[in-house]
DNA sequence: AAGGCAAATGTTTTT
DNA sequence: CATTTGCCTT
């Protein structure tokens, strides 16, 4: 076998990675330090070196696009198509081996995925039934901590009633809500990890099964995993598999949705024979941009420890660009954005990354005042859009009239007269007779149990829906969502609906009918439409964004992992935004902003800049904010301030909003000088700044504290 | 049952 | 500040 095709290319600790024998290897890989292609490189090793068969590999990522490029690339470096491996997202995976076993863990065969949104209208209607006052016991924070139990593998029996009044309450709502999900044959996305999770646990016949098909698990994203995830793994692998762990501590940014950095911070000890490679050698960023991002992680402590260097150069200084406000701070971004597309460079090359999504306003105005193409990633997603989930619960009624949760959402959608009375009429009926609300629906029809309006529009729904499924299951895929999107109603209630909703909405809905066009069923031996919504369960659906067009990208830096870019502004560093406030107080917490101040800096390959705004409205309240704590850890000769008309070096610090400035000599002010505002009555000049029209003045007022003014439109007057 | 108004509320979100 | 939510009216 001539390995120079996989070994070719690689560096020496690369190779190292591919190549290690030991049972388990960890891979800590650095930002942009190759680490997909020492996955990739060490799978085609395995098959190829070791002669591991395709079927025996398993390889588990957490979103589906890096599943889905890992397969590409391994085909592309094999030339072959690898069927019989298994790679996905460890809830994709989950769901596959449920659908399997679905009798042994306690579940229906045709169990329905719960997404988010599901899940809290359930947390609802179950708190409602308790009886629980939603000001007091809001239902996000119950939702919230019930994903926070079940991603720690914890049961509602699991968990003691301390009494405490609080706990006790969620404990209530998880219980209720628990069998809840079990009587509508639900599961949510926490619950498809536990499940898989208890599979192995109480099916020791079937982990068997698995652990004599698998010889090699392969993890990516390592320090995103959570508990269950972990004890999934460890279980799974038992004492014969290799694990291979790929991750970096210093990119581990979802601790609060439950994922464990101590888990590859444990990694040697709980899996024994571990050689451990760090790939440090970067292969996107300049040697300064590393420099800043290496001081600023330094400061966390419980690292592995790792310092990114590179063979390329230095390349250009970082910017610091201080703005007035968050309005300067857009315009500058934008101006700068002008500069690097009239120099010829490509929009798409460009990002804006901010710490909240509520940054993006004002950056994508400036831009559209610039005229300046942008593209916002984030937000809602294409699956989780309203139309989109009405159109889909349609699609599942039409193969199942039983699901509750798809009958519930749309039983009124277009309105058709089935009011929050009759609709609760027939939750009660369903209830007491323990069946679901189809079939009550039926029974009360036939009953007539029912005033005769109410009567009337759910015969009409039962109709409906029997005439849409009627014959349904022989139609192509395509033909069945426009049924459900037709004859619905649902496409002229959005063509009703009037202004540029209505009219995304309808190109949703087309959006639908062509990813219905797009898809291909993994088993074509079986029907195709469970299989498309299952799939569609587990897939946001990559955002929905015109690729065409040429476009600078806003994200925000959680969004941002992964993904690099040659120019791109650090919007928005300063403390109580960006570490954000909520995160101030917990030193953990503190942390992992920090690790998230690191993903950002390594995202750029040329050149970064950051910028700040020394005052910023917030939720209509202005704030003044010093510059982040993360700037301030980037040593001075790689980062330069920038100012209005020249570039002056950076000061050493910046305590207590001391600012540079230059003397306005042709102002007819002078430092120190006491002057009087219309609004803000009278105080005295602290610093001058920039020159010309955009020149700003600070100045101390007696009664509102110090302010940042446009000298030439603050009309101050000397007193 | 739909539309209008006041009140509440606002970190990050791979599945 | 701006948007979403829930309550209330017709």
């Amino acid at each position: 076998m001539d390995v120079t095709a996989i070994l070719d290319k690689l560096n020496s600790a690369q190779e190292e990675a591919v190549t290690s024998d030991r049972r388990h290897l960890l891979v800590l890989a650095g930002a942009g330090s190759g680490k997909t292609r020492v996955l990739v490189h060490r799978i085609a090793w395995q098959i190829q070196v070791e002669d591991v068969p395709p079927h025996a590999i398993l390889a588990v990522t957490f979103t589906n696009k890096s599943a889905r490029e890992m397969r590409e690339r391994i085909d592309q470096l094999l030339g072959m198509s690898l069927r019989g491996m298994w790679v996905g997202t460890f809830h994709g995976l989950a769901h596959r081996l449920l659908k399997a076993h679905w009798r042994d863990v306690g579940l229906v065969e045709n169990f329905q995925i719960l997404d988010s949104d599901d899940q809290l209208r359930l947390v609802k209607r179950v708190m409602r039934a308790l009886e629980l006052d939603e000001q007091r016991w809001p239902p996000r924070q119950a939702q919230w901590w019930i994903n926070a139990q079940k991603d720690e593998g914890l049961r509602a029996a699991h968990i003691q009633d301390s009494g405490d009044g609080h706990i006790a309450t969620m404990l209530r709502v998880y219980r209720e809500y628990e069998a809840s999900c079990d009587r509508l044959g639900v599961i949510d996305f926490a619950e498809l990890l536990l499940r898989a999770l208890e599979l192995w646990r109480h099916h020791p016949e079937v982990l068997e099964h698995y652990q004599e098909r698998f010889q090699h698990i392969l993890v990516d994203e390592f320090q995103d995993t959570n508990a269950v995830q972990y004890a999934w793994l460890r279980l799974l692998a038992g004492t014969r598999l290799r694990v291979t762990a790929v991750g970096d501590d210093d990119q581990s940014i979802y601790g609060w949705r439950g994922a464990k950095v101590e888990n590859i911070l444990s990694y040697d000890r709980d899996f024994d024979e571990t050689h451990t490679v760090r790939l440090e050698q970067n292969y996107r960023s300049t040697s300064n941009i590393l420099q800043a991002a290496n001081a600023v992680i330094e400061k966390n402590s419980d690292r592995l420890g790792k310092k990114l260097w590179t063979e390329s150069g230095d390349g250009e200084m970082l910017a610091l660009y201080a703005a007035f406000n968050e309005h300067d701070e857009a315009r500058y971004i934008a101006d700068r954005l002008q500069q690097w597309t009239d120099d010829g460079q490509r929009r798409d090359d460009a990002a804006i990354l901010y710490r909240s999504n509520a940054q993006s306003r004002v950056l994508e105005a400036a831009l559209l005042q610039a005229e300046i193409p942008y593209r916002i990633y984030g937000g809602q997603r294409f699956y989780e859009r309203l139309e989109i989930k009405n159109a889909l619960a349609y699609l599942r009624l039409m193969l199942n009239v039983d699901d509750d949760t798809a009958f519930e959402r749309v039983v009124n959608i277009p309105a058709r007269g089935i009011g929050e009375r009759t609709q609760d009429t027939i939750r009660q009926a369903a209830r007491a007779s323990n069946t679901t609300l189809w079939a009550s629906s039926v029974q009360l029809v036939a009953a007539n149990r029912l005033p005769g309006r109410a009567k009337n529009a759910l015969a009409g729904f039962i109709q409906l829906v029997g005439e849409m499924a009627q014959g349904s299951a022989s139609l192509k895929l395509i033909e069945q969502a426009e049924t459900a999107i037709e004859r619905s109603g649902l496409i002229d209630l959005y063509r009703r609906e009037k202004g540029e909703r209505g009219l995304a909405r309808v190109e949703n809905l087309e959006e639908l009918i062509a990813a219905c066009r797009n898809f291909q069923a993994d088993d074509s031996e079986q029907p195709i439409l469970p299989q498309f919504l299952d799939q569609v369960a587990l897939d946001a659906g990559d955002r929905q964004a015109d690729e065409d067009q040429d476009a600078v990208q806003l994200m925000t830096l959680h969004s941002a992992k992964g993904l690099e870019f040659p120019l791109v502004f650090l919007a928005g560093m300063e403390e109580n935004l960006f570490p954000h406030k909520m995160s101030l107080d917990e030193p953990g917490r503190l942390e992992e902003e920090r690790r998230l101040a690191y993903v950002g800096i390594t995202r750029a390959m040329q050149k970064l800049y950051l910028t700040f705004a020394e005052s910023r409205s917030i939720y209509g309240t202005e704030s003044f904010n010093s510059v982040s704590r993360f700037v301030r850890d980037i040593p001075s000769d790689v980062l330069e301030e920038v100012r209005l008309q020249n570039t002056i070096a950076r000061p050493t610090s910046y305590s207590a909003g001391a600012i540079s400035s230059d003397i306005g000599e042709d102002t007819g002010f002078a430092l120190g000088q006491l002057v009087a505002h219309q609004v803000y009555g009278e105080g005295v000049i602290l610093h001058f700044e920039g020159h010309g029209p955009r020149a700003r003045v600070h100045v101390q007022f007696a009664e509102v504290g110090t302010k940042i003014l446009i000298l030439d439109s603050a009309r101050l007057s000397v007193v």
